[in-house]
DNA sequence: CGTAATACG
């Protein structure tokens, strides 16, 4: 099966710019979407639910602001919009769409780069969620988190490391919250289950000439539990121009979703 | 600077 996850900087200005064209050619199975910076009210044109998929929308209270989405082409058991935190949720970041023992998860964790009061709530949802991570294994559950996870974990993760050090996103407890996710909690990162390209970056800062210049960091992730690791079949990074500072990420398991 | 509503990434 293919899973594709993507921030999208505003569904409605993708929309515009042919994603759902792009997106009806991949045959895709599972679509974790982020940032759709829209409420589903304001998505009732049909080209927001495309008819080869089940589309679910999981918004900030915010208007114009974060929100998950997650299309799927097999219908799931059952949806869960949310952790069950209310601070979190009212951000519209987890959205899980559970086949049998299988979850597959749209998440947007918070970026932290613009002050401190961000940056604590990041760390705050960071730490609500592993709980959160850890019941999932308990549970023996096989887990796809596909998104925007706003960190780079390691040096070949990030084209500027040394200038990032002190920089959200880089931040030492950012990095080593990932490196326990994948060491002590079950977890490892799909992307890196196949023989390793250099300089693959999903996300580029908008300043001078980062994009041209791929100076990037690799921030959007599949992180699957671990019996997924030996399933990875494909990794793509999808760069185009359509997408404007992040490019969807695309991963081919070599696992099926029962019926 | 883009997205979408005056903030946020």
């Amino acid at each position: 099966m293919r899973i594709i996850t993507a921030n999208l900087n505003g569904i409605r200005s993708a929309a515009t710019k042919g994603f759902f064209t792009w997106l009806n050619r991949q045959r895709a199975d599972v679509v974790c979407i982020q940032e759709t910076k829209a409420q589903e009210w304001q998505l009732t044109d049909p080209v927001f639910h495309p008819a080869k998929f089940e589309c679910h929308y999981h918004d900030a209270v915010k208007k114009g602001y974060s929100g998950t989405a997650l299309f799927t082409r097999h219908t799931p058991q059952k949806i869960i919009h949310g952790l069950g935190i209310d601070w979190i949720d009212q951000e519209g970041r987890y959205l899980e769409a559970q086949f049998g023992n299988l979850s597959v998860i749209s998440l947007y964790l918070p970026s932290g780069s613009s002050g401190e009061i961000r940056q604590e709530y990041k760390y705050r949802m960071m730490d609500a969620f592993l709980p959160h991570l850890q019941k999932l294994r308990a549970q023996n559950r096989s887990v796809v988190i596909c998104g925007d996870w706003n960190i780079a974990h390691t040096e070949a993760d990030i084209r500027n490391w040394r200038g990032n050090k002190k920089n959200s996103g880089f931040l030492p407890e950012e990095r080593t919250w990932l490196s326990e996710l994948f060491d002590k909690h079950g977890y490892c990162d799909a992307f890196r289950q196949l023989p390793q390209k250099e300089h693959e970056y999903t996300w580029w800062s908008q300043r001078g000439q980062a994009r041209a210049n791929n100076v990037g960091w690799r921030i959007d992730y599949q992180i699957t539990s671990d019996d997924l690791a030996e399933q990875v079949q494909r990794t793509r990074v999808y760069r185009d121009k359509m997408f404007s500072d992040h490019a969807p990420l695309i991963i081919d398991y070599d696992f099926s979703i029962e019926p």
